[in-house]
DNA sequence: TATTAACCCTATTGTTTTAATAGGTAAATC
DNA sequence: GATTTACCTATTAAAACAATAGGGTTAATA
């Protein structure tokens, strides 16, 4: 299931990109807007700041703005910052890469397998979709 | 992530399917084979039962064995008996559809069109990909 | 430079899910 | 009828999740 954290997320940069002026917008108006817990937004939009993405600005007049255009933010790293890894076992990761500790090998490994193909695939949805193509 | 429950499922199934001779296995030696915690496994192997792929047989000489063959054993069945709705949201699950409670309107939502194309894309993966394609 | 309104950070808590354990029941075989 | 094996119910320990609380810091504005 995906986490609220991602959700939540997803929801923000969207209605950030909804705007047309690109002026800040305040957490409390995203909060408001969205039907998100504020303090729990405010967490979410530092970490998504990693992506480098999301620009903030303090003070008043201040908010949270997008820096690149929803069509150049891709959602791979908007998933991998929020969500993690985009792969459902570790052994199987490009960015969190982990041997499984019970596997004796992993070529010959089922969940491996299988996992490889569902990791590829959505890999290519993610790759392929940015911001701009979720806005209504 | 993956949980270990499904992780644990598919191993089962694929030592089954490995079995030359179609006879019952018992979960002890699933278990030893997988490195699973046989009390585990046996409530695993209770739920994989439901998908009608699985037989078991009871007393001496009784155990697990495949009522199929792997080439029959689709991964939909089994992702969904292991491991719940392969959708990432309810409202974009076709077994398991729920509508978002904070969601006012579906075709408008980000996450809902984002979800959409991974839940197609995982669907192919599983509807494509048969026990017998995990197999060695 | 004082104020205001925003961002930033740390810690805690209640809830849910997960992974496993324990103990007993039912059925098949010898 | 003794043994073997699957079946069922309940409990628990640990982890992850979703939020809450409270305060601290920064930077515009007046």
């Amino acid at each position: 299931m995906l986490s609220k954290k991602t959700k939540y997320g997803l929801k923000a940069l969207t209605f950030l990109a909804k705007q047309d002026k690109k002026e800040p917008i305040p957490i409390a108006d995203i909060a408001e807007h969205e039907n998100i817990s504020q303090k729990f937004l405010e967490s979410i939009l530092l970490t998504l700041r990693r992506t480098g993405y999301l620009g903030s600005k303090k003070g008043k007049g201040g908010g949270y703005y997008l820096i690149k255009d929803p069509s150049e933010i891709p959602m791979t790293t908007v998933m991998r910052v929020l969500e993690g890894p985009i792969a459902m076992v570790s052994c199987v990761s490009l960015n969190f890469y982990e041997q499984c500790e019970d596997c004796p090998d992993e070529q010959s490994c089922s969940v491996h397998k299988l996992m490889l193909k569902v990791r590829d695939s959505a890999l290519e949805v993610y790759r392929n979709t940015t911001l701009a193509d979720l806005l209504p």
